[in-house]
DNA sequence: GAGTGGTCTAGACCACGGA
DNA sequence: CCGTGGTCTAGACCACTCC
């Protein structure tokens, strides 16, 4: 009879605060202004603080906020596309490349890497490090991973480490003709090196991309890139790829 | 002088958990085991639950784990590779495609995707939704949208809704010879409906793959399609992609 | 009904950034 | 120094699955 159950699956109090949030940020605030902060959220949507913690997690994760220890919540921007396949074939380190060295290492890789990178699980491989910045902040993180045999011809190389070495190394490799190459992307956590290089706290989600580099029918380089998840939409492709917007977007002045 | 400050940076409890755990998983678990539950991990380690759980959340995002109300934590076995880019040069709905159509309407899309159909914002547009499975278990939900335009010829259509009309839908957009398509991916959180889909609660992490097909140099039909982000690994390319593993993997009994 | 993970509370202290 | 977000605690109750 009349009892009907509206609510009888009531939504999560962190979830509908989520929303009303996220509304409140298309039409009442400017990309870069500052939210108050979180004990005052919390008092003022009557909830605990850490209930207003689960819906500002979320908004992060999804790129709509900015959380700082010591500053505050800002409103972010939107993502920024990340041309990520549009090197379609051409080999880390040529013209038009995003990246820049910043070191080289000669180390044995983790074992789960030795199998893709066909070598035995004990021999060193040259470990190239670079970073990506784009629009004034760094966005991904790559470790490269070359062995020896793609990049036979070191002799005359001055420079024993550093971005020189890095930047030399990635030159022989140009000299391989690149088949082809295979990305593929997923979510993980950032480490605490690949978070300090992302200006970003330990866990922090980024996409992690894997590249292998094919020539010749073999691997001849292993990239494990990782890209800020919170303000990177990656773009395969062609082009800058499809512009998405939540709503309404102003800019602080 | 003398005291030096080691541990001057002590990690966060759940930080060390979880690598605790990490490495138990490798050694000691086998995949689809079940976990001690929640109560009994903290009380081993002598940290509240809550502190517990936020080391499990992050395992679980980084696809170790795989938590279920009522039933308990498993070990989750590697992440899938799943093919997004290979399908180059191909319509959806085509041969060798591993969606399957749901059913069809015919609205007005969000205003924010408008704007890249090139549609005028109160213009309705066929929306097919697909959902596509993998080894069983459903991996992603999709919505396709698409102007009349692209799919001028739909006299004769005798099915007004459902399935059958949108495999209809689907094969007169074949008649379109395809240009190029430009996909963009990025972390999301899933809606009530994408979750419900995907097995999963709403707010879990997802991949939102966003795909524009360009035909005759217009955007002839727009896919976004979420991914489980804790199960799938997207790949790119040519081939079925890279295989990495996080350790030993056993299989449980 | 028993046991699981999911949500929520009301506190406390810590680490960091900026004035 | 103060105010911020980040971590942590010790409880409570709820929703779900399975027996």
């Amino acid at each position: 009879m009349g009892t009907t159950q509206l609510e009888s699956v009531p939504e999560p109090k962190y979830w509908h605060l989520k929303t009303v949030l996220s509304e409140a940020l298309d039409s009442e605030f400017a990309v870069g202004e500052i939210l108050p902060n979180e004990r005052d959220l919390a008092a003022r949507f009557g909830v605990a603080r850490a209930t207003l913690r689960q819906a500002l997690e979320q908004l992060e994760l999804e790129g709509r906020l900015q959380r700082r220890r010591g500053v505050g919540t800002t409103v972010a921007p939107p993502r920024m596309g990340v041309s990520v396949g549009s090197e379609q074939h051409a080999w880390p380190g040529g013209p038009h490349d995003a990246w820049h060295a910043v070191d080289c290492r000669l180390e044995v890789p983790p074992a789960a890497l030795a199998e893709t990178l066909v070598t035995a699980t004990d021999e060193a491989v040259h470990i190239v490090r670079r970073s990506r910045v784009s629009r004034g902040q760094p966005v991904a993180s790559e470790l490269l991973y070359i062995p020896s045999a793609s990049v036979p011809d070191l002799s005359g190389i001055d420079a024993p480490s550093g971005a020189a070495r890095a930047r030399a190394v990635l030159r022989e490799l140009q000299r391989l003709e690149l088949e082809r190459q295979e990305n593929a992307v997923e979510l993980g956590s950032a480490g605490a090196d690949a978070a300090k290089e992302l200006d970003r706290l330990p866990g922090a989600p980024v996409l992690v991309v894997t590249t292998r580099h094919i020539a010749r029918g073999r691997t001849a380089a292993l990239s494990v890139a990782t890209y800020r998840a919170d303000t990177c939409r990656l773009t395969f492709g062609d082009s800058g790829g499809v512009e998405i917007h939540h709503g309404p977007e102003r800019q602080a002045s």
